[in-house]
DNA sequence: GCCCTCTATGTAAACGATTACATATTATGG
DNA sequence: CCATAATATGTAATCGTTTACATAGAGGGC
């Protein structure tokens, strides 16, 4: 492999030109400058990212550390990172870790000298334990609780998406309205249970324990908890489930347990992935900015690593919006998502 | 940030002597051994990745080139990658790079140094072009077209699966049978397309340009493609979408122009992504082993990166399996997907 | 008591870049 | 024609590790 000192033998002069020249700091002369260059391209010289960056100590890389890599909604949060990092120079660094403490503790060890700052999605509600490790670098915890004055943070509005979606449901008549929730000890799962509890609350209806069901926000998860709301006394004439995998699912159940949707049975979804308005019928969702969270979550966590982690912190929400397609009864109108990514601090 | 010499300063003994410790290399006595651990854990010492990569000149990632993060498939794909190379210790630097040459070269040159080896997945059909730059560092070429014998590949058996669709189509009485195309730039598209072609002459039936539409594999361009094989004068009776998103586009323009799947048309896609048994009704498929497909790219290039690259090249193929769902008239049957992986090494 | 072999530790040279500082050359101004 | 400044280049330290080699002491066999 060849190095900076082949290219300064071959061309003659020190590695101190030909830093300068491939750099374009310092003064050389027009001649040196052409002869550098014509020496590195015909040597196929490359840089060592991994020397330079340990003497200027920047890597120009952002770690992701994402709690598993499943369905469109990370797909979609992985592609606006690596669009607004790419944008500013930086590279991902990938690693779906554990969610448990121990887990993203020893993923942040790794990531040491490799990276300039960390992204962290641990929806695992204990997430920012990890904090206890006080980083010196830059971190942004994307939704995550937190607690502390650590580190930035970046969340979805889930509450109150979760509450408009319910509070819809209850003006289009429903009064039974079942919850396909994730796991409690996710963090937008229990907020969007909160919303919608609130949500019940608001329109007078008693909460009735039946008609809280757990999916795991998997499509398998959705399936199996729609086909219990079925077989039910008294069956619900709504179902919200809090992401879209798991409405995808209880489609799914409905159709194969002949259930006509939105006729019989309404359906709502939360995250309004892109494949949400293909469903049959379209399916309603909340619609969250996937690609704007992971960018914006960039964004801060570049901002950090400008200011050397030395920075006032920051605490953003991004607003979510209602889309009412068929399975809730809407009509079929689609409008463009907004450009802009609306988005708001939260109070400490 | 601490580094080793503050450890050494600290437990009064030299680097090396920490060095030897925390890699349990030589000889150490008992003592110094538990005074170092006891030294380092407290002033929460973490090796420096970078600089260690920089003398071992093994840096434990591995490089992931994209041409685009989207949908479900990368998605399971990066989930496949992931998981081998955390296995073997190893961390995922993932770029998205223009699929020209121009751009895989510029990804290429940003990785070095920073990476082990490469997956570069550029479905492009000029990919290998980039290799006039011959790589020191191992590569794989994941769905692309490998014409030299400079880097190992991967493939989907996509001509074979194809034809293995059309058949079954073929053999359910079809003999207006549409594709939705990918690119023609795209390796996995054209072979997909050849393999439609070779299907319908084996079944003596001619050819017909009306009866190729170009989706570019999204479900927006599925959707479009469909509704212009439903102005034809004469409509086709089955839709053969060369991968699944573009089948869900298909299925939501059939379902909006109220065409009965499959009593009307049939609709077959390709990829088998998690989602196709979700869909209404639940969607024939060509099936990939996605994940798989990722985890063995992985395992192939650290073959290569343990042997230094100086191994003999491999050409692998995976082995696509019609599933038959509703969509094209099969009956509701799930039956879980092979274990283990079915390759086969393609001559050269 | 001597030599050899272990074991435990330290010293210093890498790895491949950047960059502060020193030096040599040329240009400018009086 | 000399002092000074500007330009061009080189030297060597540095980043945080690993590791080959050197050294020192301990133990064992003769």
């Amino acid at each position: 492999m060849v190095t900076i000192k082949d290219v300064a033998r071959e061309a003659r002069v020190s590695v101190a030109t030909v830093s300068r020249v491939l750099n374009d700091s310092g003064p050389v002369s027009e001649d040196t400058r052409r002869l550098i260059h014509e020496v590195a391209g015909r040597m196929r010289y490359v840089p060592h990212s991994g020397a330079r960056s340990l003497i200027t100590s920047k890597t120009e890389t952002i770690g992701v550390l994402l709690p598993d890599l499943y369905g469109e909604f990370f797909s979609e949060v992985i592609r606006g990172m690596d669009e607004t990092a790419q944008r500013k120079g930086y590279h991902l660094l990938i690693s779906r870790s554990y969610a448990d403490k121990d887990g993203i503790e020893t993923a942040m060890r790794a990531m040491r000298g490799r990276v300039d700052g960390v992204v962290v999605m641990s929806p695992d509600l204990d997430a920012e334990s990890f904090l206890n490790v006080p980083s010196t670098i830059p971190v942004v915890l994307l939704c995550s609780v937190s607690r502390g004055n650590e580190v930035d943070s970046l969340t979805i509005q889930n509450c109150r998406g979760a509450r408009e979606m319910v509070s819809d449901l209850v003006g289009r008549g429903h009064t039974r309205i079942a919850i396909i929730k994730g796991s409690p000890r996710n963090y937008d799962a229990a907020e969007r249970l909160r919303g919608y509890r609130i949500a019940l609350r608001e329109a007078g209806i008693a909460p009735d324990a039946d008609l809280e069901r757990e999916g795991g926000f998997t499509e398998m998860g959705g399936y199996a908890a729609t086909l219990e709301l079925l077989a039910l006394e008294e069956r619900p004439t709504a179902i919200f489930a809090t992401n879209d995998s798991m409405a995808i699912g209880a489609l799914s159940a409905l159709r194969e347990s002949e259930v006509r949707v939105p006729d019989e049975m309404s359906v709502a979804g939360f995250d309004d992935i892109p494949l949400a308005r293909f469903m049959d019928p379209p399916l309603s969702s909340v619609h969250v900015p996937i690609r704007e969270l992971g960018a914006r979550a960039v964004e801060i966590l570049l901002h950090g690593v400008t200011h050397k982690n030395d920075h006032p912190r920051r605490r953003e929400r991004v607003s979510t919006e209602l889309v009412i397609r068929r399975s809730t009864g809407g009509v079929p109108v689609e409008r463009p998502p907004p450009k802009t990514l609306n988005r708001e601090l939260v109070p400490a």
